[in-house]
DNA sequence: TGATATACTGTTACCAGTAACGTAAAATTT
DNA sequence: AAATTTTACGTTACTGGTAACAGTATATCA
């Protein structure tokens, strides 16, 4: 493969001449210019940014830690990240973790040892934070939808966990529910605590008594909603109502609720934190709380950038709170409840 | 940041000696690896595979160019490649094209730069081909779910579009339809022009006419679907059932046959090539006809790998053609067709 | 016991760019 | 016309690894 030097010979200039004519500096006649760009056209270069990354210290790469590429909240939020990044001629490596905190690590390493300039890391890791080693050796690191314990000093953009569950859970008592199941992603992870904290709140300020036996710290995935979700309805004194607190999790709920020959919203009530674009817009059914997974994406690419580019030197550390959005829709049993609510309850 | 030289003072023994333990190479004395190990540890050295892609030639880094990873087709797919790459210590950087050549160009060109070591790529640009120029620079590259008319040397993973679409036609037909309506990508994209003929195929094969009216080559998104639908019920002779040639165009479809206040399958049929795994899970609804999308990836990403590790070097080029498979649930109306069936229509 | 093989470690050169500095020629100022 | 500035280049050194080769010390062999 030709280098510059091979354009440099071609054209009768030094490498720094093609160097310059490249990256569009100054201090090049416009007719050496020419004769330059010729030289590159003719041999097929094609700069070696491997070499630039090498002594400029920077890559142009950001690395994108995420649980699973396949949940479509982070899809969408991915693919924020990659078109501002883009816009600003950043590449991205993506990487599925699995809520796997080894993985996770795993990845790290490979893109520290990659000198990636930046990390945005919806991190599955929680309290234990082996990950401290890494952005220890100074990466530029923006955590996206869940905090860490012990590292304050990164900059967080993640959407208002709390908020959003309390709104949901509001609205299933509105609707005249009075025992309701709540199942999250494991304990470590900030949004299981917060979703909790949320449905903990709504019952409080409702004056219902709260009942461990409603709450599952699970896993953010299909099974984790399916098997807590059978245990739920295995109790004595069944929930009227689930709050999925993920997409994946509701999913995984709606199956064991068809194994249990229940019908939604009829026999139990199901709402969702984080919406399913696709199922929604095919079958507006699931009353979800949504949060604004692309915006996320963006702010993070940008947070990060800004910092990579030295632009925030001074600044703070940031944190940006998005607010969730509660879509009504059919699956906590709506109208039905017009009733319920009629007759005073 | 420390440097290979730092830990080699550290341990008192040259840089090679460093480099040797880290690659686990043998000929170090079992003292001398503890000594340069723990001088490792105590520095917080971090390898930087930036210089050592330079030297090596190879980057250990693949490029994935799709057309848009928040397409559930793509995202299962490039979990595939991922998940595949993780295994074999490859990287994966993503690449959104949205249909459009001239940014697939500019994602090639900066690939190219990187010097990864092959791409995986669905193009965007089917006949007109100006990427020839990224793949004359010889990097290994496996195109996967289109083809790309005039790179017939190729590594190719993809469907049978041709087989799915003659499926679903099929299943249309014998449900009694006659009329249907086909809408696909743009006629440069081979998966657009393959799903036709499949579909035509199987009008001949049943003596059904084709009529031109009824086939739109649009675009493979919910726009498109949607546009295209709209056409389609608008014509004098309207389709009592209508093919969206991607799992996009089909909700697009969905959208339009809403909003003319027809209901599926009682006013019209609809299916769809490529299901939507997060909605068929919660509302089995969707006839489609569905790919291995996670395997297309895998196989993609295990070519490229062994063409890229040189295992391949004597083999020809490689086509894999991956079987789609119909499933039936209720969107073509499929009840109904039982009685209009049994009348012998 | 000397010759030869083996195990281990070091030296040198190179990968493809760019920063920083240097310099000659042209342009401008005095 | 000489002095000074500006423009347009070139030279050198360096980025952090590794391959290839070169030792040296120790073990094995004839």
């Amino acid at each position: 493969m030709p280098t510059i030097y091979d354009v440099a010979k071609k054209a009768g200039v030094s490498s720094m001449t093609v160097s310059r004519v490249i990256n569009g500096k100054r201090d090049v006649k416009p007719e050496t210019r020419e004769k330059v760009l010729k030289a590159i056209e003719e041999i097929g270069y094609v700069p070696n940014s491997l070499a630039r990354s090498f002594v400029l210290q920077k890559t142009k790469t950001i690395g994108l830690v995420i649980t699973d590429i396949t949940n479509p909240f982070f899809t969408t939020l991915a693919r924020g990240v990659e078109d501002t990044a883009m816009k600003n001629q950043f590449s991205v490596i993506f990487c599925n973790t699995d809520e796997d905190p080894e993985k996770e690590l795993l990845y790290l390493e490979v893109l520290a040892r990659k000198r990636i300039d930046g990390v945005i890391l919806a991190s599955a890791s929680g309290k234990r934070a082996p990950l401290k080693s890494l952005l220890i050796k100074n990466i530029p690191t923006v955590l996206i939808d869940r905090e860490i314990e012990g590292l304050d000093d990164l900059d967080v953009v993640k959407g208002d966990s709390v908020q959003g569950a309390y709104l949901l859970t509001k609205h299933l008592i509105s609707l005249g529910h009075r025992r309701i199941g709540i199942i999250v992603g494991n304990r470590n992870i900030s949004t299981a605590e917060d979703r909790v904290e949320g449905y903990k709140r709504a019952l409080a300020e409702s004056g219902i008594p709260e009942d461990e036996s409603l709450v599952k710290f699970s896993q953010y995935s299909r099974e984790g909603g399916y098997n807590s979700t059978k245990e739920l309805l295995s109790l004595k004194n069944r929930p009227t109502a689930i709050f999925g607190g993920n997409n994946f999790i509701a999913i995984g709920a709606l199956v064991a609720i068809r194994e249990f020959e229940l019908k939604v919203p009829d026999d139990i009530a199901l709402v969702s934190f984080d919406d399913i674009e696709s199922l929604s817009q095919v079958y507006p059914f699931l009353t979800v709380v949504t949060q604004p997974a692309y915006s996320m994406g963006v702010i993070a690419a940008e947070l990060l950038i800004r910092r990579i580019e030295g632009r925030d030197k001074i600044e703070e550390r940031r944190k940006v709170i998005l607010q969730p959005e509660l879509i009504v829709r059919e699956s906590a049993g709506e109208k039905l409840a017009e009733g319920v609510r009629g007759e005073g309850r």
